[in-house]
Formats: structure tokens, sequence, C-alpha cells
DNA sequence: ATGGCCGAGGTACTCGGA
């Protein structure tokens, strides 16, 4: 089974490509993030002709998760049980189901803004309600796995230039704690390879070149149980799909399974 | 080739992204 996820920053504006990818790609399980739709935009009817269900936890222009699955779509949850709120609502942040033989998350976890901002509060908050969330299914005999847009860099190996990220959200020691404390409660970061130079990124900055020059970062992580962990025959970062005109500016990051 | 931001809402420009 080929389990992936990708922050396509925007569903609709990514269809082409997204479609594309799928078929050339023959995922089975996709986790998508920031789908920047509401409901009623999110593009059924295309994924369905690819044989794709869709499990959607989308209200607007911002945030909105998804789950892709041709291997089943059972026991869907929308939301993170337990989590906070932001300015007095429950953004759409995480969608998990059954596909198949696993249960699977697909989280766009808030990105902090500045150290100390309400938001980077609200992130990590965020984050420990997921650790709660998940914990029983982490320790579980089933594959497990939260898949997603982390908005952590878990070492300074994962950014381009530690120097440039000193006093920024997403390296901070409180921020790569709530990370151990999601290793501690027995998952796992699957590492995926590059298919160019040595870092698997999965995001670059649309801006001053920073793909063409490789300034990324790895904040699009594979979080498994053992028994999800134990499964993985390859997974790789599709640095392919940052290229060219019409590119998000997160690379998919794909992960095979024998299951 | 991979090239100096992009997307949504809404129709000027602001917000969010990391």
């Amino acid at each position: 089974m080929r389990i992936a996820t990708w922050n396509v920053n925007s569903i609709t504006a990514r269809l082409p490509r997204l479609l594309a990818w799928l078929e050339s790609t023959g995922t089975d399980v996709l986790c998508i993030q920031e789908t920047k739709c509401s409901a009623e935009q999110f593009p059924y009817d295309e994924l369905r002709e690819l044989g794709y269900e869709a499990a959607v936890n989308a209200s607007g222009r911002w945030n909105g998760v998804a789950l892709l699955s041709k291997v089943g779509l059972e026991d869907v949850v929308a939301g993170l049980p337990g989590g906070p709120d932001y300015e007095g609502v429950q953004e759409p942040r995480a969608v998990s189901a059954t596909c198949g033989p696993a249960r699977v998350w697909s989280v766009y976890v808030p990105n902090g803004r500045e150290v100390d901002h309400a938001h980077y509060v609200y992130k990590l908050g965020w984050f420990e309600a997921l650790t709660a969330a998940v914990a029983g299914d982490a320790a579980g005999a089933r594959p497990f796995a939260v898949l997603g847009d982390f908005n952590v860099a878990p070492t300074d190996e994962d950014v381009w230039d530690p120097a440039v990220f000193v006093g920024q959200t997403h390296v901070t020691p409180a921020e790569r704690a709530a990370l151990t404390s999601l290793r501690e409660a027995g998952l796992a970061d699957v590492v995926p390879r590059p298919l160019k130079y040595d870092r698997p990124y999965t995001y670059w900055d649309y801006r001053q070149l920073a793909f063409p020059k490789n300034k990324g970062m790895r904040i699009d992580l594979v979080y498994g149980n053992a028994p999800f962990a134990k499964a993985v025959s390859d997974a790789y970062v599709d640095r392919e799909e940052r290229k060219g005109k019409g590119a998000s500016d997160h690379a998919p990051v794909v992960v095979d399974l024998d299951v």
C-alpha cells in the first residue's frame, strides 16, 4: 500500500497537478493539508472518478484537511477531540479514518507565527491535545500513523541554515519537545529519503529562489507506531512535484508499506 | 532544468504562510 502526505496550498489551485500526481504515483491513501476551500468547494466528483473516497474537514479560505482513499474509508472523525480553540473557533486541522489495514490521521498543525504569540501558545496546546488523542492507537497493534504538516523541524539538520532560524518558530525547544512527547507515546519519525541533495526537505519558500538553491525545511512528517514503521519498505520526498509553474510550496512525502 | 511569492476573497488590497 502506498500512503502519502501533501500540503497542497489550495486544492482548487492544485487540482490539475493533484489528479495527475495521484494517477502517476498510484497512491492508495493521501493525507492533504491546506485545502483552503469550503466543504462545498471540495472536488469530490473529480476524485471519485479516479477511484477515491474522501473525508474532508474544511471551512473556507484558511486551513482545511482531507483524507483520500482507494482502500476503504471507515470511522471518520473530523477534528481533534479535546483540541483548543483559536479566537473562539475550532479550526479544521485534523481528520482521521480507517483506510484498509491502517488507522490514519491527516493533520495541519498551527504555524505559531512568532515565539510567545497567542498562536504559538495555541500550537503547543494543539500538540498536547494531539498526543493525548492518539496515545491509545499509538500503543495498539494495528498500523497507525499521523501524517501531515507538523510545522516543526525535528532537528537542526532539518533546516537549510539553523542560524537563520534562531529565535523563530518551528525550531524552538518547546516545539521539538512536543514532537518528543509524540514519540514517547509510541510513534516513530519515518524519515524519507531525498531524491536529490543530502537532506529530505519537504518545504521551500516561494520567495528568493529558495527551491533552486535548496533552502528548504523538513516539516511534513510521518509519525507511525511500531506496526506501521515495521511495514515501511520505502519512503521518499517527491521533490519533482515542487518544480515548475503551479507547484505547491510543499512536496509530497510518499511511504510504501508491506501490509 | 528548478528561476527573484502565492492563494483566497473579491475586484484594492490584506492576511496568512514559516
